[in-house]
RNA sequence: GGCUCCUUAGUUCAACGGAUAGAACGUGGGUUUCCUAAACCUAAAAUACAGGUUCGAUUCCUGUAGGAGCUACCA
């Protein structure tokens, strides 16, 4: 029996079952001379039961012509794979049922035995971090989620931009406006402190343009190890690194591997000296060290400057081949904006004229700008949405909007507290992993991040749902697992519709983690979320009298919260038992 | 100028080249003696424009208009 024999057989039983109609499906074989789907077919040919809309003028040309191009011998009659789809037995969801909650892994896809080292968030230490951080610190922890889900061994990465001209700009006005303040005289944290001081720099500049000499001096003091500067510039980093430090545990953020720029800004230097012996690069007269990619479409690209020094790339080179030789990495992902896309085409492409056959294995996830309604977020002119502000901001909107409720009233207060916060961050997080990674998304701070609607405060909802359920079943002593469901449930059309959207989990993973894109995983939450509210709200679960039955529907949403956990675990986003 | 990306309801987001383009917010109308109304139901509302490829295009190609980014001996 062909497979598609098999199906029209299973069509017409689903067919007959649920509609009580008798179908006659005929099948007709057809040879496919289309080269994508060349081959001989077998067409399964149905009468027009639900579709509408067909008419003799389509009927044929829609899914049937998809296979094999007009076929005017079957007018009358369509042939719908999704279709078939729709109807596919409730006995084949049953199975899937039974396979997704015995299965404590499900979703987890083999291991595929790569080795990914996903670089993130990288921040410079001279300004606290802002709304498009976030996206950044989001996504490269979620991808990595994803990939480890997707059976990869994942490598947490940052690269801090500890050093340069930038944070020199923050130490001078420092030392000239700031009359030795620190995070305690001053009160504040202290990449805000820093991050004042870089501000009060652009207006000093603005003033008198001459200060960045005296900031070009300071630079060239810090890289001949002056003492003075160099505990600056250690005193001012670690009140920044301290401030990170709180921001990234509020948004629940870690890395594996934290390198330091002012550790890896010389390397890569051997490697231009390799490619100069290779004959990649040349050296202009004047000593600078160029890579010419104008073959390539692109223009020429300086590598060491004409004093010897490195450039920002040289240093992307050299902890590129350090990390892969280091880690053994398969592949290296960089999440970064797409304001750098010409820097990762470039940086690939030397990398693979230098002869590294890695260099393929280098991506760079490329995320879109977070905009404001005027436009891009601007540090220097401080219309930035601060990153502790905001999160700050929607832990007093979650408290607001639960105290309005009144649904945790009750809860000790050191549980409330950590809801709000979870409340909070979930919407926020929500709110940027469901967008497409690469496209521009945008923030109006004026209206407040939902809680209504498609939204993580939503999913969060639906899974405290879930849970009182089943705290009542607890508490009423239903007993119920997988084991104890009896062979001959049947399942209405709604409780099929929430199988089939569980069993589709492992394909969105693999899916979301082809695409690199979390907002994949977010969606599909979403759908769930929706699904099961609908069937929450015509289906009392624990009214129902037939054992059997209640504790199939107990199994179900049991799954349906796990699988909830796990899909927006990958995204950060953690789930209150009530709220 | 050159290169790259983007343009879907009033707004924010969805849609492996496939069926009647889905949601949410907002707007209008409903649902609470019933497991949590942060929910559910219901109505109006969109593929920038012009060509092309295809049985079929929001999706692929070409052009036009509008928007963004890159085009440093900065990082």
């Amino acid at each position: 029996m062909t497979a598609e024999s098999f199906i029209a057989q299973k069509a017409v039983l689903a067919l007959q079952s649920l509609y009580g109609v008798e179908v006659q499906a005929s099948t007709l074989q057809v040879q496919v001379t289309r080269k994508e789907f060349e081959g001989d077919y077998t067409l399964v040919v149905f009468p027009l039961l639900r579709i509408s809309h067909a008419t003799p003028e389509n009927t044929g040309s829609a899914i049937g012509s998809w296979l094999v191009g007009n076929v005017p011998e079957i007018s009358g009659f369509n042939v719908v794979k999704g279709f078939l789809n729709l109807l596919l037995s409730p006995l084949y969801w049953k199975e899937q049922f039974v396979a997704v909650a015995s299965d404590p892994g499900f979703g987890l896809l083999p291991a595929t035995g790569r080795t990914i080292m996903v670089e993130f968030s990288s921040p410079n230490t001279n300004k606290p971090l802002h709304l498009g951080h976030i996206r950044n610190n989001l996504l490269g922890a979620s991808v990595s989620e994803l990939l480890k889900a997707a059976g990869n061994k994942v490598i947490k990465a940052t690269l801090v931009n500890d050093r340069g001209v930038h944070i020199c700009k923050s130490m001078y006005a420092w030392q000239e406006r700031f009359d030795g303040a620190t995070p305690e005289s001053s009160g504040k944290k202290g990449d805000h402190l820093v991050g004042d001081c870089y501000v009060e720099f652009a207006k000093m500049e603005k003033e008198d343009p001459s200060v960045l000499d005296k900031v070009h001096e300071m630079l060239v003091k810090w890289e001949e190890g002056d003492p003075q500067v160099r505990a600056l510039w250690e005193k001012m980093n670690g009140w920044v690194f301290d401030g990170f430090e709180q921001t990234y545990k509020a948004l629940g953020i870690s890395f594996d591997k934290v390198d330091y720029e002012h550790d890896t800004y010389l390397l890569g230097k051997e490697l231009v000296q390799k490619g100069l012996d290779m004959g990649v690069l040349v050296r202009d007269p004047d000593g600078s060290v160029w890579c010419d990619l104008t073959a390539d479409g692109l223009d020429r690209k300086i590598l060491l400057r004409s004093d010897g020094t490195s450039v920002y790339i040289t240093q992307d080179l050299g902890t590129a081949e350090r990390r892969f030789a280091e880690h053994q990495l398969d592949s290296m992902i960089y999440v970064v904006g797409n304001e750098q896309n010409y820097h990762f085409q470039v940086l690939k492409l030397i990398l693979g004229k230098l002869g590294f056959d890695w260099a393929d294995q280098i991506y760079h996830l490329s995320y879109g700008m977070v905009e404001l309604p005027e436009g891009k977020m601007k540090s220097r002119e401080g219309t930035v949405v601060d990153a502790d502000d905001l999160i700050q901001k929607m832990y007093e909107e979650a408290k607001a909007t639960s105290n309005e409720s009144g649904k945790l009233d009750g809860l000790p207060e050191e549980e409330k507290e950590r809801l709000y916060h979870m409340i909070g961050l979930g919407a926020l997080k929500y709110f940027i992993i469901k967008v497409d990674p690469k496209k521009t998304m945008l923030f109006d701070p004026k209206e407040s991040i939902d809680f209504n609607g498609n939204t993580g405060p939503f999913i969060q909802y639906t899974h405290a749902r879930i849970c009182s359920i089943l705290r009542k079943a607890a508490e009423q002593g239903i007993a119920y697992d997988v084991a104890s469901v009896p062979g001959d449930v049947t399942l209405s059309p709604k409780e099929v519709r929430l199988v089939k959207l569980l069993a589709a989990y492992p394909q969105k993973v693999a899916e979301a983690a082809q695409a690199l894109s979390p907002a994949v995983i977010a969606n599909y939450a979403y759908d769930l979320a929706k699904e099961f509210n609908q069937y929450y709200h015509d289906t009392p679960i624990l009214k129902e009298a037939d054992a059997a039955v209640l504790k199939a529907r107990l199994v179900l949403i049991e799954t349906l919260a796990s699988v909830l956990r796990k899909a927006t675990g990958i995204l950060g986003i953690e789930l209150p038992d009530r709220m």
